[in-house]
DNA sequence: ACAGTGCTTGCAAGCGTATGCAAACGCAGG
DNA sequence: CCTGCGTTTGCATACGCTTGCAAGCACTGT
């Protein structure tokens, strides 16, 4: 029966206007302590609540952020959409989800939607988009954030953790405790954590004058990088390191070199990144390089809301440490305290 | 400069009227090819969109589906909402996640706000809540499904899985198996799941003649499913079988007993329920009763958009079955082949 | 040639809200 | 009592679109 109410209902209660209604409903507009009190108790028997819609139409702001993600799969995601939606819904924004495969086009079909329903701002995590669409959203005025993905040019932002450093340092790490020949299956090279983090890893083996054991693209995928791993541990001659791309595919190759009887830790040494939860389980006890994700959505939330809420959009795009977690699934160099577990 | 084109601009550009415009974009309206090209082009060169809102304001169909979910921590959830995001947006609708503690307050209030964005559906994913609310979204003539979930009253949709039915042929296959001394760690006593589950271990224990071992509340938290697992594998007499509420604490039960020492499989048997893709990576293995999720995800969606497009919503709640996934979890008994892995 | 038929098309009225503007009001100072 | 100022209020419009209605149109059958 109460269907939907309008302010127009309420007001007709109240015995105001319904420009009183929407004044009472509206945090910073005047209204007298008494016609909010009246409206307040009408719009209470009534049920009434402002049509966000409505208001969105007027306002010309939807309080609607769009996220961009590929897949769910890694922990990882899922963490940050988790992360994400809280601090958009502390903020008062709400999320509009969308999943694209990795493509060009299909990114930029999703980006095409949330600028239809008016999005106030887009998150893409771990996606790349055309420049034709980036303009497009730039034209309209919608701020895009890349979170954990770089791409320069048309006022994107990019929230990234440093990765050539977080590459370099799991290296020297590698390096540090003595291992001869160190293997890297790298991320997609596709993408710019991909690159940035096996840019690190050369870098570092470069300056220790050591030569990769092997240098792949397990392209963020279990299945190849399993593959990768297994082929690696089968020649005659095998790395006693390995250091692989993300935590995803880390967790597959530990599961496949214990397939091969290898002990991880032990027999060989492998390293992750991002530091997901599941990398804290016993069962793989990886040690890995921690993405500071609770920062790195912080700041994505907060340059969004900026570049929307201030006209003074100064375009910012952050990079943030790392650090290493220590486990049990690489060897550690004498000297250095286990902080892990 | 585009900023935002609107269709009356298009009109003019195409020299046809505003509604012209509009019945080139609205399948199903009427227009010459002739007009249809004429305002294309003009679309084009102008790089006009319909407005979503506009469009959901004035037709009252927003084609937005709400989404409450409690965490995302338990990989069963990420799955089942990157599937329900492809789904719907194949079928042209999109998702407004809201993560909601499991309180009754907090869902109410994401669904509020849900409903303010005059959402067309709600899908609440393992969360419950009140009666009033439910009420609320009725007459507000919103279609709400429980995924995963049971809850009587003010029709609501359940989409559930049999988990009565599980729960005892996860017991009947730990009974074949000869096992002796069998306990459970049931599933959050305040969710239908947990309750079903737990009921269908006490039928089978009890058809069987069999006292369990013991019986406790994981709460579906892994911290605590732990906890438990290592105070009952403590005393002088320890249970051969664990039958825990779901995959997300068996992986955290599996931990703990390998902490203590024991081999799950040989020395003592665990099976999990959910069938999550972490189940099947060696490190785990673990043996578990599958929900059919993609079932489960397409009766949803089919279900929320016929309550949505049809009139004549005949309220469905409906139950899919699941099956045993064998792997190295738990012991087989003599003559089941291994399907698992 | 004319009425009838089936498409197209433009007009105008909304959908529910926010907000500029001007009128109304309350109150203090003179 | 009047003026002046700050606050509150209602009126009317706008946001961008869909859709009922009736007029316009091109054809067809007789």
């Amino acid at each position: 029966m109460t269907g939907k109410v309008t302010s127009a209902e309420v007001a007709a209660r109240a015995g105001v206007s319904q420009s009183a209604v929407s004044r009472v409903f509206t945090p910073g507009a005047s209204a007298s302590a008494e016609t909010a009190r009246k409206v307040q108790r009408a719009a209470r028997e009534l049920g009434y609540r402002p049509n966000s819609l409505a208001r969105a139409m007027v306002s010309g702001k939807s309080r609607i952020i769009g996220l961009v993600v590929a897949y769910l799969e890694n922990q990882f995601y899922p963490m940050a959409l988790e992360l994400l939606s809280n601090a958009l819904q502390a903020r008062g924004y709400h999320l509009l989800v969308f999943t694209a495969p990795n493509s060009a086009e299909s990114v930029d079909g999703v980006m095409q939607d949330l600028m239809d329903y008016q999005a106030d701002g887009i998150i893409a995590a771990s996606v790349s988009m055309s420049s034709d669409l980036a303009k497009r959203a730039r034209q309209a005025g919608i701020p895009v954030v890349l979170f954990n993905r770089a791409q320069e040019g048309e006022g994107l932002l990019n929230v990234t953790s440093a990765n050539v450093d977080g590459g370099r340092k799991v290296t020297e790490f590698l390096i540090q405790g003595q291992h001869q020949r160190i293997a890297h299956i790298a991320g997609w090279q596709g993408s710019s954590t991909g690159r940035d983090r096996r840019e690190g890893f050369l870098e570092a083996m470069a300056a220790a004058g050591l030569e990769p054991f092997a240098l792949v693209d397990g392209m963020y995928k279990r299945p190849v990088a399993m593959e990768c791993a297994r082929q690696l541990v089968a020649g005659r001659v095998r790395p006693d390191a390995i250091f692989v791309g993300n935590d995803h595919m880390a967790f597959g190759v530990l599961d496949a070199l214990r397939h091969a009887g290898l002990t991880p830790g032990e027999d060989i040494s492998v390293v992750g990144y991002d530091d997901v939860p599941l990398a804290a389980w016993d069962a793989y006890a990886l040690t890995t390089f921690r993405q500071p994700v609770n920062r790195m959505v912080e700041a994505t939330v907060d340059i969004l809301i900026d570049q929307i809420e201030t006209d003074n959009a100064e375009p910012e795009s952050v990079q943030f440490e790392g650090e290493l977690i220590l486990r049990k699934s690489a060897r550690i160099p004498e000297g250095l305290a286990n902080e892990g577990l």
